[in-house]
DNA sequence: GCGACAG
DNA sequence: ATCTTGTCGC
């Protein structure tokens, strides 16, 4: 299996790869990615959802569930989640034309978050929608929906920090593969609803931790 | 040597 | 991420 040294090394040769430029036709479906665990961590269990765009209407959901290899290291992410990722991916009736992924695109110490990972290995264009920061310096966002202001690693901007709604923590979002800086927190706008999370992401979300429900149902019928 | 550190 | 009830705030 491969261990941290070499998934370093695996990150910097695939961050060649990465594409920052709009490269993508007509969206009319897209997909949201996320992950959650069972039995404290030994399963891994990965979502993929399909949503009509713009109407955001759910039209598939794959749950894949694989044994955990690859610890919970920061920086290294994808190589703990991406695995049962691409499981889901495999069973899909059809490829979406955009993918939000929970976790960092860019943004990220090597240039090679989960988002921007996922979107070399399939070739899909890819967005990352993080609920907080990795890495980079950003000034304070201003408190209003929409509202959002770069993020950078030096000076390379790799990101940006979006208010989804008002009141609440901002968005790390970053273009993961074939989506530009510009593009990548249009497309989240116009992915939400009332929430502070993008559509794509809050259905990928409920079928990975759908455990917490089946625990929460348990107790509530007879413990 | 001392923090920081996606999910 | 996950373990977990009620509770503070808009």
């Amino acid at each position: 299996m491969v261990d941290p040294a070499e998934a370093r090394r695996i990150q910097v040769r695939l961050c060649t790869a990465v594409s920052l430029m709009d490269d993508f036709g007509v969206l009319r479906q897209v997909a949201g990615v996320d992950v959650g665990f069972e039995e404290g961590g030994a399963i891994t269990r990965a979502a993929v959802v399909v949503l009509q765009w713009p109407s955001l209407v759910l039209v598939e959901q794959i749950l894949a569930r694989r044994p955990t290899q690859f610890p919970y290291v920061p920086g290294l992410l994808s190589f703990r989640e991406l695995p049962a990722v691409l499981d889901a991916f495999e069973r899909l009736s059809r490829y979406p034309d955009l993918v939000f992924c929970d976790g960092q695109g860019v943004a990220h110490p090597r240039g090679l978050g989960i988002a921007a990972h996922l979107g070399v290995l399939t070739g899909l264009p890819c967005i990352g929608v993080g609920k907080s920061r990795l890495v980079g310096t950003h000034a304070e966002v201003a408190n209003e929906r929409g509202a959002s202001t770069p993020l950078y690693l030096g000076d390379a901007r790799i990101g940006c920090v979006l208010r989804s709604r008002k009141g609440v923590r901002p968005l790390f979002i970053s273009p993961g593969h074939r989506v530009s800086q510009e593009t990548a927190p249009r497309l989240v706008m116009q992915a939400l609803t009332r929430f502070r999370l993008p559509e794509p992401i809050r259905a990928a979300h409920r079928l990975a931790s759908a455990p917490a429900i089946a625990r929460a149902a348990a107790r509530m019928s007879g413990r």
